[in-house]
DNA sequence: GATCGTCTCCCCCGTGCGGGGGAGGCTCGT
DNA sequence: ACGAGCCTCCCCCGCACGGGGGAGACGATC
């Protein structure tokens, strides 16, 4: 059975182009399309979807608000994804915190859309903001140092939250990290969570992954 | 204050070079030495070093056995550092499950020595024989893909090992993993205790950390 | 002076994780 | 026929982890 989508966007061209570039797979299928975040509930309800990819700016209901408000009123919320325009997007995080399952740019060629669908129906998490891997592309992966401090800007880490996530990246506990920073564990437990979110990570190990795959820590 | 070191070795002259490499920091100091494993206990409590480079292979009490001893009867145990011969040493493993915090070669350099025990003076695991690392340098490099099937070796993980690091390695829980495999969490749960032995990593984040660092999977 | 962001620390709480055992079935080699 | 290794699943258990809140201190910015 094919995996069925509802497209919710605010504007026609975007739904008719993620349409397009969906329906051409035989394994996606494109079960219903919202114009706003208020429509989504009783869509979701009536057509029960694998997969939501949402705007996060609309009317009536932005995309973070619906996604909570799918996952609090709907049993078997179907997965989200997030869609945005802009690369820098804070809605992303606060819609990633909220719930949704992935992040995908308008702007990403089809047949990445095509697999961020695939991974977010067969229930995993999109966990890294792909514009941050394209990114280290568009440098040239120089050697990691300017495309990571790129990245860096791009999750809007912190002097202290990227101190932590190099240590996570290095193996450590949350007691090692506070010991070395010379901080309580809480702190370090408030940084590691500021990370995660920032990153669309679900757990230190998603983070160090992030970390690796976007260049932020090299290898060797 | 600098890092104290008592040598556990039965042979003279591996005690020597490993004596001599590490006076020659200025913040390392060898307190004493012992020729078998039955000697470390009573040397421990007197001298409290705080790191014991050991071997794994000794008369009397091996340093599997040492280990274990150590941690079960000295209150502050110190770090354990395990030194072996070979390469492939399942000891080795056995003294990590053990409680050791770290593996190194005798024929490794110097400078690597030196970095070993500082690391585990300042309470980090040396999370990956640094072996494996070596290898993946030996062959160059070339792209990883030889250089990951000889570390798998090195590793000794089953092929089913393998599969499941190579999901840890994509952020994917034990219950995704399980899903993904079509078998139990508690099977999950089995593989990748034995993926964490084998690796000497303390967490599936530090298995990951691995997997990276040697080449077993590539990022980008 | 007020506001914002960062860093610091605190609470509660559920659960996924990992260690410690064990055990049965399977294939393979001798 | 037997053992070795692997894969599978089970038990109990403690704890680090991560989410959800909040809050005070400081510096920069407005």
């Amino acid at each position: 059975m094919p995996v069925t989508v509802l497209l919710v966007d605010d504007e026609p061209l975007v739904r008719a182009g993620l349409r397009a570039v969906l329906e051409a797979q035989p394994d996606i299928e494109v079960v219903g399309e919202a114009a706003d975040g208020a429509s989504v509930i009783p869509l979701v309800r009536r057509l029960r979807p694998d997969v939501v990819a949402m705007d996060v700016r609309m009317p009536l209901l932005d995309g973070i608000e619906a996604t909570r408000a799918l996952l609090r009123t709907v049993d078997e919320p179907p997965r989200i994804l997030v869609v945005t325009t802009f690369e820098n997007d804070e809605y992303v995080y606060e819609a990633l915190r909220a719930g949704a399952d992935g992040f995908l740019l308008k702007r990403a060629r089809p047949a990445e859309i095509v697999h961020a669908v695939r991974l977010i129906a067969e229930g995993e998490s999109l966990l890294f903001p792909a514009s941050v891997r394209q990114l280290a592309a568009e440098y040239g992966d120089d050697g990691g140092n300017r495309a990571a401090r790129a990245a860096m800007e791009r999750a809007q880490l912190t002097e202290r939250e990227g101190e932590v996530l190099r240590l996570m990246a290095r193996g450590l506990s949350n007691a090692e990290i506070a010991a070395r920073l010379v901080v309580g564990t809480e702190t370090v437990k408030s940084h590691v969570s500021a990370v995660l979110a920032k990153l669309g990570a679900r757990d230190r190990t998603q983070a160090v992954i992030a970390a690796y795959e976007s260049g932020f820590v090299a290898p060797g």
